[in-house]
DNA sequence: AAATTTATGCAACAAATGTTTCATGGCCGA
DNA sequence: TCGGCCATGAAACATTTGTTGCATAAATTT
């Protein structure tokens, strides 16, 4: 009957803890929010803080499979042992193929996007979001795997602009928004290689309205690019695997909405509260634990 | 008598520890050595691997100052903390406003994200891959701005299983969804901080229908990763600025996909190029000049 | 509605913890 | 050499620790 040791401890107690009555389920959340003190302070301590009976600390550890809470302690206090693991990056760039190769592929896929965020340049982002403050209204494309950049730049942005910034498409086929870009307003594109044609013809209508393109893309030869106020570059190809990065778009985005965001000043900023309070009062999200 | 509180209680003993009585000299250094299991085992434990006495703890808590061994204790706990804060980053450096108050905002959320991504534990990513590889079918979720990691996952996985992934709610409610999970397939919810009781929601019915539940988020204690198969942890909070970072989280899915494709072999390869071609043929792509 | 199981708080328990006392042994100054 | 002083280990001490038995409350089944 007895579980075999799974990886650790922490994971064991979140697999367990939905099927577990509902007081045990409370220490048990208790102590995965504090594991630190869980390692370090007696059981009677944690129990008080967190309002509980000591009892149910002994019963949530041999719930999970152990003989004990001190059997547990241990558990967590090994797996937080600071010597073990090592403190960064730069390992095993040997072999190609083993047991972990993934472990590997990923390593060097985090390390070479976190390379390349720094080499994005910033102050190109600076004067697009001083357009983008500047604009009336604010259009967003992205295509195929852009389309992810272009809905959180949306989303963002719509948390304190709501009125003014909408995605090309969403009501209706593209052509009939392209039609729409007047001067007084901003164009976002987001786009690498290969470009579809989709995102070079909202480029394209964008620069023929007048209005101020802005354009998200990995070359400054791009198709979308040519003709752009402001081309925002990143490095898509930088990383190992398959798929072409995304972390630097994503980077770009959240910068260029954040820029603006402070440059909309108090405004921005209560219209962002409002925002956040209507989400609030329709209880969108899970009240904090207090 | 009493002496002051100095900064570090590490740097205490370290400035007492010659004037010190050659058995108190040996027992500093082995807590100096070992500090991590000071504040962990039991001074009697101490002492037996330390091969002093239990007593030379006490007596040297109370030479450096201390009312004893529990209050030295205590002292080096708090010291280790981990959450005290962000561990490092130097950030607000210089000047806080200024004409490139802006610029200055971008450099410092590139290089936070940037430092982010190292973070990322790996082996929960292949592990995940793992059990994406064995589903029958896969399910992804995230609402609000994690909506957007969603949908790039759901993109580039249904590049190589196009039949076997779906985001939840595309085709109607949720909840729709919810009752179709099956022990064999795999369910993707991805959430941080504040949580949407959508993805809570979504999170518990994967438990429920015994589907593998893997979960993206910036917490273990997150609510969605309560009973999670696997956790995938990044920091949302880890940059400067109002919205919490998505870098990480993209950089999750993208090694996800990636080393679940690598999983998939032949036929995984196979099948995107098939997809490519497709593309190709209905023109969606500008032809690479040449 | 009654019976049965389960969950939970309380209190008592034995074991372990940190501390203190005491006896011993070595050291230095008279 | 003697006598005081301090360092040191062993054992006894009062607390505190994690645990468990028990009675009650809640939930579930019959």
């Amino acid at each position: 009957m007895a579980e075999p040791a799974k990886s650790s401890p922490l994971s064991e107690l979140r697999i367990a803890l939905p099927s577990l009555p509902l007081r045990l389920q409370e220490v048990g959340r208790f102590v995965a929010a504090n594991d630190y003190d869980a390692t370090t302070r007696s059981m009677r301590d944690l129990a008080a803080e967190a309002g509980a009976d000591p009892a149910a600390f002994t019963r949530l550890a041999k719930a999970i499979g152990y003989s004990g809470w001190d059997e547990l302690r241990a558990a967590l206090t090994e797996e937080r042992r600071p010597s073990q693991t090592a403190p960064f990056s730069g390992r095993t760039r040997g072999r190609r193929h083993g047991p972990n190769a993934d472990v590997t592929l990923i390593l060097d896929k985090l390390e070479a996007e976190a390379a390349g965020l720094p080499r994005i340049p910033a102050q190109p982002i600076a004067e697009a979001a001083r357009a983008l403050h500047d604009a009336k209204r604010i259009w967003i494309a992205g295509y195929r795997s852009c389309r992810s950049v272009a809905e959180l730049l949306n989303y963002e942005l719509r948390l304190f602009r709501p009125e003014q910034v909408q995605l090309v498409g969403t009501s209706g086929p593209d052509d009939l928004d392209l039609g729409a870009f007047r001067p007084s307003e901003a164009v976002i594109v987001i786009g690498f290689l290969p470009y579809t044609h989709a995102s070079v013809r909202v480029a394209q209508a964008a620069h023929r309205s007048g209005a101020t393109l802005i354009a998200i893309a990995d070359s400054l030869s791009a198709p979308m690019a040519e003709g752009a106020d402001h081309v925002l570059l990143f490095e898509a190809a930088s990383s190992p695997g398959f798929f072409p990065s995304l972390t630097g778009a994503i980077a770009i985005a959240q910068s260029l909405a954040a820029v603006t965001f402070s440059l909309g000043g108090a405004a921005a900023k209560k219209r962002l509260e409002n925002t956040e309070a209507r989400l609030t009062a329709a209880s969108t999200y899970v009240p904090e634990k207090g």
